[in-house]
DNA sequence: TTATGTGAAACGATTCACAGCT
DNA sequence: AGCTGTGAATCGTTTCACATAA
């Protein structure tokens, strides 16, 4: 392995205590229950890298070159794929069509989920402007804000609706996914009104912690961790460096430059406020 | 525990193999290297928390406390910050200002890490106007693209530059972060471009895999997994509901509704092309 | 031969539970 | 009496290595 940044960054790691209901979960019609969280995160990048490949016309593909392209080792794809069934074939690979198709049946793929943005600001104009997010399997179908001079005029081809009316337009349109785009302030009201609205799975773009009921499913996006996660990276490596030449003698480490200018930074928090 | 949504979703993964260089870093001054991935980024989730708390002017707060403002248990938010030192006093609790100033020395935070963007589409656009960003730490002191009519114009204060000029500015304005918000097709070219201009840390929100040397670190943002995961769980809770009904007898399930018209869908997938 | 599919080993992260300090 | 800090147990994920099938 030539070991370089890019993998899934995932391993995900949602609450989801306690996830038995009712009686216990009879073992039987168990299909796709059993998958690691983690390998369903992975499958949707071999989705796409198979996509690529289906694009060049490539229709046979082996556990490694697949495994290249979607940045794993070859054995963890061999595992996932395991998870979802059997369609390989020994001794020549996996059919691409195939293996996209198991994939799309396990990921939900083969039904649409109709989205709602609420927030429409510099990221909520982004995500509903965005025509190939909507066009394969995620119509935007909603759009919300709270600003009344933005309400009515149409954003990527939807009329701006206000929020007060999330909860009746969300049931009326079957929005199965919300997308939380607004300042922190606003987005736990935002967030129990899309449940209220019967929205099952919310992507939240706000820096807060969600309090949803058990049968909501949140993932979080928040580009402040993201920075100072990268920063944590940069700090170490400059640290290795550092100590790294205090041993070795003289200046050795990464070709670029090496400090820079420490100058002083404040709280350095409360980061994307307003996308 | 009350089993809600919203976690770290991370626990990262992120490549590394063979992460020793050259002679072998020799335990000596060996600061911040320790601390499990997972664990660094739900350090920057705390210090979020511990930021609203000092607002709030709360100057000490026990580890069950701030664990329920960040969303996680109390015994891994302990253990989290045992990797960084012992700065609790038993008995009592945390002093929120040591902590913060913890966290952001480990982050790296005390130090700026000027920002470049690159592709200045709605997403671009998004991320070069937005104010609290680069106001904490993250000054973006850059912008890309490839449109000439872009370039000149000042978005969020900033001129745009033509990409073919990266190496030079990023070198020049001593670049640490680049954010990649271009299509697939130019981010590999913008990515190398980067490094070339010394930026060892990318946030690529382009779904593509990205080749880097391995002193480049890479984080991605994949919008188009994030709403396949959401949409694995749709479907596996529509799996359970229905293997449940199947063994009690009649309808149980979550409270809103529960199926939608399957409708369809082609071949779902090439996604976020074009934020 | 060649490449899948998978038990079993290794690794890493989370949770438990309690000793140790205030 | 209360809460931190941390070994030890547990759980989930990754990797190994090979039997199995084309």
């Amino acid at each position: 392995m030539t070991a370089h940044g890019a993998d899934v960054q995932d391993g995900d790691g949602q609450a989801r205590t306690e996830s038995k209901q009712s009686v216990e979960v009879p073992a039987a019609r168990e299909r796709a229950r059993a998958i690691p969280e983690a390998a369903v995160a992975r499958l949707a990048v071999y989705l796409r890298a198979l996509s690529v490949l289906a694009d060049q016309d490539v229709t046979t593909v082996s556990s490694d070159e697949l495994a290249v392209a979607a940045g794993v080792n070859s054995a963890k794809l061999r595992k996932d794929l395991s998870y979802i069934g059997s369609y390989g074939t020994r001794g020549v690979g996996y059919e691409v069509s195939v293996l996209v198709g198991q994939i799309e049946r396990t990921l939900g793929l083969t039904r649409k989920h109709s989205v709602a943005v609420v927030g429409i600001g510099n990221l909520g104009h982004a995500l509903a402007n965005y025509g190939g997010f909507p066009s394969r399997g995620f119509p935007v179908s909603a759009l919300f804000d709270l600003d009344p001079d933005l309400v009515g005029v149409p954003v990527g081809g939807i009329p701006v609706n206000h929020i007060d009316d999330i909860v009746e337009v969300c049931a009326d349109r079957e929005v199965t996914i919300g997308v939380i785009a607004t300042p922190v302030q606003g987005a736990q009201e935002v967030c129990d009104r899309l449940v209220a609205g019967g929205v099952t799975c919310i992507l939240n773009f706000a820096p807060v912690v969600l309090q949803v009921p058990e049968h909501v499913e949140v993932r979080k996006v928040d580009l402040a961790v993201e920075m100072q996660i990268l920063s944590f990276h940069v700090a170490r490596r400059q640290q290795e460096a550092a100590a790294q030449s205090e041993v070795d003698g003289a200046d050795t480490g990464p070709p670029g430059s090496g400090e820079q200018e420490p100058g002083e930074v404040e709280s350095a928090n409360r980061m994307v406020e307003r996308l």
